[in-house]
Formats: C-alpha cells, sequence, structure tokens
RNA sequence: GGCCCCUUCGUCUAUCGGCUAGGACGCCAGGUUUUCAUCCUGGAAAGAGGGGUUCGAUUCCCCUAGGGGCUGCCA
C-alpha cells in the first residue's frame, strides 16, 4: 500500500487564516492518525502577491500550534524543495509535455483583450469563458500553422499555455468526504496552467508538485472543488491516473454573524482573533490580533478548529492534539459550512486554563504580569494563577482582574458602601483588623476561623462584615475567597489596606 | 446568470429506517460559594417546505426554497 503523505499548502501572501489552520491541522491529524508524513510546500507562484514574512508567520504559527511538518523548507526532505518558486523550471517542462500531447495550447491573448471580453459579456448579462466552444475564434495556436507558431514564439511575443479541456467528457471527482462529484467537461474553461511570467498556476504547480511529492492525499478547503475537475483532468493527461491522491474537501468557516466564509475583515470588525498570530500589515486596518496575542491556549484554540467541522461521535470535548492524533477521522468530519462561535473558543480555553497545573499556568501569565508593569516571585505567581483560574477566560484576564494582587487598590465600589458600612462599627471593624492581623500562622484557614469567631462573639452578621472585609482588600466585589486571598497578600498588605478602606468607607459615608 | 456543494435547537453537532430527536456553547431558573467565577441540578430551544419509497421516515429519492463556494495570467 502507498504511504500516506498529506501536504498543507500555503501561499504566503499574508498573515495565514484561521481556516488554513485548520486545514493544516486535519491534514497533520491524518498525518499522525495513518503513521504518514506531513508536508509543508510554499506556493510562493504569484510573485505579484509575495508577502514578506509570510513564510515565516506560516512556520511560526504552526510552530506555535504544535503542528510540526515532517518536511518543508526548512527542516528539508527527500522531495525538496519546498518552495515552488525554487522549482521553476520543472513546470515548464511538464507544461511543453502537455503541448507535446496534444493536451495543452499556446494562447496570445493580450490581458487587455481578456478583460475587454469579460467586460463585454458582462454587460449583456454573460459570463465570458475561455473554453471549447470559442478557442477556436481566439487568438492561439489552436490550428494554426507550424511556422506561423515558430514565428511567434520566436518573436518573444508573451503567450500562456492552456489547458485543452476535451470536448464531450463526463470528469468524476471521487470525493472522501462528499461521495462522487461529477462534472461537464464542456462547463469548464481552458485554465492557464504557465503564465507569461513563465510561472505556472496553482493548477499546474500543484499537480506537478503533489505527484512529484508522492502526496497520497490532498485534504484543503471546499473552495477547490470545482477546480478539482481540472485537477483530474490534469492527472490524465500526464497519465498519471494510477497515482492520483484521494480528494477530500473541507466545509468552510463561516463568519460568526451574518453571511458569508469567515474574512480577515470579521477578526477587527467583532473584535475577535481570525488569525493565529498578531500579524502588522503595512496600513492599521490591514493589521490583525492573533489568538495567541488575545490570550489563547495553542491546545484550546487547536480543540475548539478541529470540532468546527469534525466530533468524534461520543460526548468527549476535551481532546489534546495527542488524543486528537489518535482519535481523528476523515469518515467524521462533516460536509456543511460551520460558524466560527467565539463564545465556544473562549470556553475551551478556560476550560484549559482550569485544567493546567498553576506552575505551568504561571509562566504563561507571567509576561502579562510583567507587561501591566507588575513584578512577583514564581511563588507568589503561582498561587495567584491558583486563586485566579477559575474566573478568567483568556491570559490578560489574570493581570486584569487580579491587579490588586501587585498593587493597591484604585478604587473602590462604592455602591456597596453606601449600602453596608455603618460608621458606627468602625471601632468593632479596627478590632477585628487587629485579630486578623494576630492570626497565626497567618494562613487562610486561620484568618477565616478569626473573623467567623469574632463575628459570633460580637454577635454580627456575616453579611455586614465579610463585604466589607473584601471591599477594603480588593475594591471590588469579584475575586477569589477573602481568607485565600488575604493569606497571600500577606499580615502587613492586610492590615494597611483594611485601614486604609475603613478611612475610605467612613469618607463615603459623610 | 452558469456550474458545484450544503441544509437537525440561536451556534457546533449526535442520529448510519423505529425518536419520548441526545450532548456541548450561549441563554434562563435554582443550589453551592453569604462575592464573582468554578461546579451541580433543572428549563426553554431543532429535523426548511412539498412530493414520493416504505408497515414506518430526521434518516433513502425527487422538486422547491434557503445558505455557501467557484466562475482571474490569485491561491
Amino acid at each position: 500500500m502507498k504511504d500516506f503523505r498529506v501536504r498543507f499548502a500555503p501561499s504566503p501572501t499574508g498573515a495565514l487564516h484561521i481556516g488554513g489552520v485548520r486545514t493544516a491541522l486535519y491534514n497533520y491529524l491524518l498525518a499522525k492518525k495513518n503513521g504518514g508524513t506531513f508536508i509543508l510546500r510554499i506556493e510562493d507562484t504569484d510573485q505579484t502577491r509575495y508577502v514578506p514574512g509570510a513564510e515565516a508567520y506560516i512556520v511560526e504559527a504552526l510552530e506555535w500550534c504544535g503542528i510540526v511538518p515532517d518536511e518543508g523548507p526548512d527542516i528539508g526532505g527527500d522531495y525538496g524543495p519546498y518552495r515552488q518558486s525554487e522549482r521553476k523550471a520543472m513546470y515548464s517542462e511538464f507544461a511543453q509535455m502537455l503541448i507535446d500531447k496534444g493536451r495543452a495550447y499556446y494562447a496570445f491573448d493580450s490581458d487587455e483583450s481578456l478583460q475587454k471580453m469579460r467586460a463585454d459579456h458582462e454587460s449583456e448579462g454573460k459570463t465570458f469563458r475561455y473554453d471549447s466552444s470559442v478557442r477556436d475564434q481566439l487568438d492561439n495556436s489552436i490550428g494554426m500553422a507550424a511556422d506561423e507558431l515558430a514565428e511567434r514564439l520566436q518573436s518573444g511575443r508573451p503567450y500562456t499555455i492552456r489547458l485543452k479541456v476535451p470536448i464531450g467528457e463526463v470528469i468524476t471527482v471521487s470525493d472522501l468526504i462528499r461521495g462522487d462529484v461529477k462534472f461537464k467537461s464542456d462547463e469548464l474553461d481552458d485554465k492557464i496552467m504557465l503564465k507569461s511570467d513563465g510561472m505556472p498556476t496553482y493548477h499546474l504547480a500543484n499537480i506537478v508538485d503533489d505527484h512529484a511529492m508522492k502526496i497520497s492525499h490532498v485534504i484543503r478547503g471546499e473552495e477547490w472543488l470545482p477546480s478539482t475537475a481540472h485537477h483530474v483532468l490534469l492527472y490524465q493527461a500526464f497519465g498519471w491516473e494510477e497515482e492520483m491522491p484521494h480528494f477530500a474537501h473541507l466545509p468552510l468557516i463561516l463568519k460568526p454573524t451574518g453571511k458569508g466564509k469567515l474574512s480577515k475583515r470579521d477578526g477587527s470588525k467583532l473584535g475577535i482573533p481570525v488569525f493565529p498570530l498578531s500579524w502588522k500589515g503595512e496600513r492599521p486596518e490591514d493589521s490583525f490580533m492573533g489568538f495567541r496575542e488575545f490570550g489563547f491556549l495553542p491546545g484550546a484554540a487547536l480543540n475548539f478548529l478541529a470540532f468546527l467541522g469534525w466530533n468524534p461521535g461520543t460526548e468527549q470535548e476535551i481532546f489534546s492534539l495527542d488524543q486528537l492524533s489518535q482519535d481523528f477521522s476523515i469518515e467524521r468530519i462533516g460536509k456543511s459550512g460551520a460558524r466560527f462561535d467565539f463564545d465556544k473558543a473562549k470556553w475551551f480555553n478556560q476550560q484549559y486554563m482550569i485544567a493546567m497545573p498553576d506552575a505551568a499556568l504561571a509562566k504563561l501569565v507571567r509576561p502579562h504580569i510583567e507587561a501591566a508593569g507588575y513584578q512577583s516571585s514564581d511563588e507568589y505567581l503561582v498561587a495567584f494563577c491558583g486563586l485566579m483560574k477559575e474566573r478568567c477566560v483568556v491570559l490578560p484576564d489574570f493581570a486584569a482582574q487580579g491587579y490588586y494582587f501587585f498593587e493597591p487598590v484604585k478604587s473602590y465600589e462604592e455602591k456597596m458602601i453606601r449600602k453596608r458600612w455603618k460608621p458606627e462599627n468602625r471601632a468593632v471593624f479596627e478590632q477585628l483588623r487587629q485579630n486578623i492581623h494576630a492570626s497565626k500562622p497567618y494562613e487562610s484557614a486561620t484568618i477565616e476561623a478569626a473573623v467567623k469567631s469574632f463575628i459570633e462573639e460580637k454577635g454580627l452578621k456575616f453579611g455586614e462584615v465579610f463585604p466589607m472585609l473584601r471591599l477594603a482588600l480588593t475594591g471590588t466585589m469579584k475575586g477569589p475567597s477573602i481568607f485565600d486571598l488575604a493569606a497571600l497578600l500577606g499580615e502587613e498588605e492586610v492590615d494597611n489596606r483594611l485601614q486604609k478602606g475603613y478611612d475610605h468607607f467612613d469618607q463615603v459615608k459623610q
């Protein structure tokens, strides 16, 4: 049996879209599942759209995700080079082979003349298609005398090479996800194989490379389904039917709201990430925030993406990359487009943070704490993460919601003070402060015991004491157990905050 | 417009002819926490419509509608 070899073949025209990450993920998962090889191939045949840094972005994004290629531009392998621009020479040879076999022809039509024809057709409400029905009337080598053709080629006049789609055939694309899809060859256009700059189009380069790299399964987005008929034609033209890979066209990821597939713009519009990593474009509107910078854990982001179009058939939803590698299967990939549900993504991330050991989480939280201008010992930060993680959804939440662990309280919730603070109780609270300070050893359980026995002793109510303590210590009504946070803050800090808090309460109440 | 794909709760989905249609996110209510969050319990919420096939259709077929993709010397 043929080796299981798959490739992820992005074009370095900008940041890698999250849909691309999912395609890479599915390819990777299937490779691991089948003991196969996962290849990264850079499809940089369009020199006009090439964006510097895009390839590095792709590599870094995959690295962050933990999707490691077995072969690729930086890794090497037996079927390189893995950048199409470095394979340029071979494409023209194969284009020539197509010509020699009578499966392609030279076309001299200028870009302008084609554009004009398209515009003319459009004004009549039709669509121009360069196909078998019109190719005889166009400026190409079909029916051209040999000497004229030789002369034209000699003249240095630009030309493209087009696939000569056969007439009257039915092409069947066997798709692992969608079953057999049939196309009438008469409805297919004569796609350009080799551009006038000598570079191949996607269609040629893709087939040549997939064949050369012994790709066994082509797993890509559904947007490629219509052109797969051309790809099948190419395999036939080259005489490679026997080695033709299996195809699997993945459902698209759709916008969170509204219509259409997820686009770059949706990210900035909705304030959510649709890229794995942040990307700095030339203009501000070309810059996008990534899942990483938004504070997602790669495992959570991947788990979320895996479930956009696939499910294990069980009720388990939390899957590590390794577990996915074992349980993933092409049979359970869905057919319909999946809407990008950011709430679900956040839920995954929270689940991952809660499940993560505090020490590991602290390492990821530290940069955010430091970015906010705070410093912390490892020990303190680990304890802090333990107290906060159930309340946080993404990494930056720690610094934002738990700032008071690193600096004095900035503001107090006034409503609660007005509602609950009784100035006449000030003396009792001072006494409570001293009792708390005297707790030995100074830890959560002893502080709790001290506070509770004090409340009973004085005949107070929990409801008039706890909120005031919390407010004095943190300024807010949300947060971890007051005793836990007091223990972490330490006796001196707690004592200070209690004094300051009481003073502030009295002021508010005046 | 043409070609192709798709269609179960708001969203992601299970169901491979027998369904009182299950789970998850989100939402609502209650409990735990005298906070918030977590967690637990409960609730509202779906088979696009119309024809067939069948003893029986969410499941198979057809049509319609809706959604999506493609229709570039882009990938």
